[in-house]
DNA sequence: TCTCTTATTGTACGATCATTCAACTAATAC
DNA sequence: GTATTAGTTGAATGATCGTACAATAAGAGA
């Protein structure tokens, strides 16, 4: 007594992981962790109830997933760049439209909620995190400006990202008088004024 | 056939209601949304399951009142400082251990996001937020420092507000080598940086 | 065309969700 | 001591949760 007239496409593992992981995100970003649901990812990509489970081990591992999605954005491959490009390219990555949109805030909000108790999820986000705040602190370094000893990139780096975050973060819940480029603005000036000089692509 | 041997004791609804709204931010805490549950919150209260919708209209009211509780600290009343101890009082409490503790991260993460979607919450936070920053924008004014117009002051409020809320996510996300005494010294720093001369008290 | 692989479906299951409400009782007033 | 008030309990309800799994069917290779 299952499964009858109603026909369906069949596509290959790959795509159909990549399209619930996309449905995943839109639930996440509608309404956190509480919308991240069996139902709602599976109606939201247009599926059955079944096949999450089928493509994924759990719906903790879909999770997972999700945030390598979520996260491949900002870990391209920076080699061949300067250092200034490099840095230019973390700001830029972060304010882009089609990663950091508004309608992902509560992705990220309820993912680093989950990252604090989230075994599977903490181990990714820990390697990643530390990954791209040390590319920072290299291309930091690598300007080669006078008195930037490793430990000042470190701090500067560490205060980027706050000030990155936060800034991304009032802009999603405080729109008004604020764009994304004034926020770019924003942390060029920051980097200024710590004595690393960027000049904006 | 309900309610029979067991002993409890009656208290005043002023108190029981500040009892589960406390209960309320510990259950936030340790799971956000997903663990803001009628059953839990009564448990971590010591209470029956039928007493929060006694003392709230519903679990909704509970949140709102539970976001009130948790902005009354950022809320205190700071006439009669001078603007320098304004601005120091607002760092400070924004790093004070008893109420921006790690074990509330979860609960602030679940506000933000429920502040988008919840009409009461955002309400509420619309409100407090903007009271709160109208008082930073004036403390800022308020020091009559040349060059510090009511626009650049309105900038360096954002700025600010942003790297408080920036370098409390780096803080419960990646506590290594970060203090919150050294997380309020870069926030004089900015301010330094700025223009604002700010002797932390 | 036939066979086989496997992507997909949808029901079933036990657990948990928010809310309602009648019954119970502790504390207060008298 | 008695009556009244109102704080508290816990069962009942219908909805939804994640997962398991047997049945079904789409599509590729023969």
């Amino acid at each position: 007594m299952v499964a009858k007239s109603t026909s369906f496409q069949r596509k290959s593992s790959q795509q159909r992981r990549q399209e619930l992981i996309e449905a995943g995100i839109v639930c996440l970003g509608k309404g956190g962790m509480s919308a991240f649901t069996i139902d709602h990812i599976c109606r939201q990509a247009g599926v059955s109830r079944g096949l999450i489970n089928h493509h994924f081990v759990s719906k903790d591992d879909l999770l997972v997933s999700i945030y390598a999605h979520m996260t491949d954005y900002l870990m391209r491959d920076s080699s061949g760049l300067s250092p200034r490009q490099q840095i230019s390219g973390f700001i830029d990555s972060s304010f882009d439209k089609n990663s950091f949109k508004k309608s992902n805030l509560r992705a990220w909000l309820a993912i680093w909620g989950e990252v604090v108790t989230n075994p599977n999820l903490k181990a990714l986000h820990q390697s990643r995190y530390q990954k791209y705040r040390q590319q920072l602190v290299s291309a930091i370094t690598g300007i080669g400006m006078s008195g930037i000893s490793s430990s000042v990139a470190e701090h500067i780096a560490r205060q980027l990202i706050a000030l990155i975050d936060g800034l991304w973060l009032e802009y999603c819940l405080h729109s008004e008088g604020f764009s994304l480029a004034s926020a770019k603005a924003d942390c060029y000036q920051f980097l200024q004024s710590q004595g690393v000089m960027i000049n904006p692509r």
